[in-house]
DNA sequence: GGATACTCTGAATGCGCTTCCATGCAGGGA
DNA sequence: TCCCTGCATGGAAGCGCATTCAGAGTATCC
């Protein structure tokens, strides 16, 4: 019994000592119905004595598939809030302060139903964060470890995506609209029809005219196309069209409240209601209100986009667009599967359906 | 130009293109300083322009390591939950059913925690979950593609751990303590600490005498060390110790709201202070108590345990005691990359330590 | 009873890469 | 000028497994 010492025993092991070749103890892990019950289960056996555990690496190079997909997806923490972190970490760092990127990342909730959804089809799941920066560099390299990656960061560059997208499927999660169409699969959410379902709401059901909408960076897809339901709204009822968002924030907790307070000193006798490119802004903007006694949705309704579950549990409940998170990386698993049976299969680009959900902060329930 | 068709450009066709042996393309990817400075060029030049991508594969197997660390954690979701998850993913399911689970699973931050390590050291990390009853299988199945893996089950059958800790580094998360101590690394959470120093600060700095403990599941190791911390600071105050948890919760919003009525129902008169195992629970109790008319903290305190970012953001803001949940996957990374340099490095447990954020409900600061 | 058709198993090959060892070559000291 | 040293590169041997191709063994049928 030669053990290798190193890393385990293998194949030639267990099939010594199985009494049997090494070709009958792959198959007995890999298509075990090929393999007479008697001969399988003294391989198996075997396999028990010995800790067996086969190396995915040699599975993966001779069978030329690794059973692992990835995600790729920015890592927002820059060097200095991860050294923050790990201060917080230690405690030495007052309570209270940064913790908006902790605060319901949104690729939680995709890793998730990627996670889940990779598994039952008998795969893993490799993450990986990296900063947009890096991504060029870090991108071939979890590459190379999957056989299917789902990209979550909007600005990948260009040429890493098509060199990688040459090697393996790969679909773009909720990416730059512009970007890369027609040349890869796709997954989108349905950012426009969202924001212009429930501003359509807020002016007829509420009837509220005076809407300020809070973007998010300019560079950001998602938000842009939120704000483009808004004006599409406003078409539709007739309203003046808005061509610019009334402010914009970077779509933390600290800009919502920054944005509302702005625009309550601003435009804060004429303005019925705030409609805010994400939750977490919208969130912030309901603590700033209250303090300053602003009732809401008495004086003043406030929106949000996400659905993230904080929205529910502050007062009043928040009314949003809820995104299927988890329904991303679940879907995601499935293109990457389907073209992986046919690579030749046509390039898609489903949007995944968005759904308003009314609350309290616009007025309506309870 | 030979490139198969199959799966991509290989070393091979690098070091064609680039007229040098595979030794030398090798060498340039892996350690580029041993190659004259215009070879190299000559390398990356032909891997950039045939889309090379090194297969983790291969070099997996012919280095004998992966350069993926893993994070083993149980799936909360029954196939129930499962299906629920989706339905309402599509949107076909009522509002506010059911997100508990969604809510903040404290295994995100985990992850982020030892993703970024990870990736610092130069490794991926693979995450996988698995409903407990089905860890077993799961557990080898991971152990193959990785060089190191952490455990952030309870309850992990004994001899797949065992198996799998003989192959590679592994290190139990905030495990069971009675469980595989002295043969494995484990890293746990000071429970017992932060909540005896909590309950201290209830009863020496508020005068508080009657508290009640609404406990977690009895299975739950981290929940049994925090009554325990609760009755030793009973201990150290002189005051009579209680023998149990007032009583129990599965440790979600609604367990909690239950919890606090009944517990409301039954001793309203003489409480203090409601001490729950975990936030979850704490601010599902907060939202009860204010429908019920209940001033917290002036007529009752309420306490947690956890430190999630919701705690921070209701009203009012919950004092709890804290866990480096991110702090705790560095710390898995790091102990597995000092077992895997030195296998024969004695047995380690820290433990981390918690610290108590006191904040409005248990009657602190604003 | 012998040929035919299966079923089960073993030998051998190769997946793409790392790494040890050998080789070629330039430069420096004798 | 020659030998030795050191560096840059090539040759070649696996890493552990999947898989193809044959061969051995067994059951079936006429």
């Amino acid at each position: 019994m030669s053990v290798s010492e190193t890393s385990g025993p293998t194949v030639y092991d267990v099939a010594e000592r199985a009494g049997v070749s090494i070709a009958t103890v792959s198959r007995v892990y890999r298509n075990p119905d090929t393999v007479r019950a008697a001969t399988r289960e003294k391989v198996l056996a075997a396999g028990q004595e010995l800790g067996y555990v086969p190396s995915a690496s040699a599975r993966g190079l001779a069978s030329r598939s690794t059973g692992v997909l990835g995600l790729f997806f920015p890592d927002f923490a820059d060097p200095e809030a991860e050294a923050q972190a790990e201060a917080r970490a230690e405690g030495s760092v007052p309570d209270g302060a940064m913790e908006d990127v902790e605060l319901s990342f949104y690729g939680d909730e995709v890793i998730r139903g990627m996670e889940r959804a990779a598994r039952r089809r008998g795969y893993a799941l490799l993450i990986a964060a990296a900063p947009m920066d890096r991504a060029g560099e870090v991108l071939p390299e979890v590459a190379g470890r999957v056989d299917g990656l789902a990209v979550l960061a909007h600005h990948v560059p260009a040429d890493a995506l098509d060199m990688v997208s040459r090697r393996l499927p790969v679909v773009v999660l909720a990416g730059d609209q512009a970007r890369g169409r027609g040349s890869v699969d796709r997954i989108d959410v349905a950012n426009f029809d969202g924001q212009m379902e429930l501003t359509r709401h807020l002016i007829e059901d509420h009837g509220l005219r005076d809407l300020a909408f809070i973007g998010g960076p300019e560079d950001s897809p998602d938000a842009g196309a939120r704000f483009r339901g808004f004006q599409a709204a406003h078409l539709a009822a007739g309203l003046p069209l808005p061509e610019l968002p009334a402010t914009r924030g970077d779509l933390t907790l600290a800009a919502g409240r920054k944005a509302a307070l702005e625009l309550l000193d601003r435009d804060g006798a004429r303005l019925q209601g705030l409609v805010f490119a994400n939750d977490q802004m919208a969130v912030g903007a309901l603590h700033a209100l209250a303090e300053r006694g602003v009732s809401v949705p008495g004086d003043l309704a406030v929106t949000g986009f996400d659905g993230i579950p904080l929205g529910r549990l502050v007062r009043p409940a928040l009314t949003t667009v809820r995104q299927p998170m988890p329904r991303l990386g679940e879907r995601a698993v499935e293109l990457l599967l389907a073209r992986l049976a046919d690579r030749e299969r046509p390039v898609v680009s489903p949007t995944l359906p968005t759904a308003v959900a009314r609350r309290a902060s616009c007025g309506c329930g309870a």
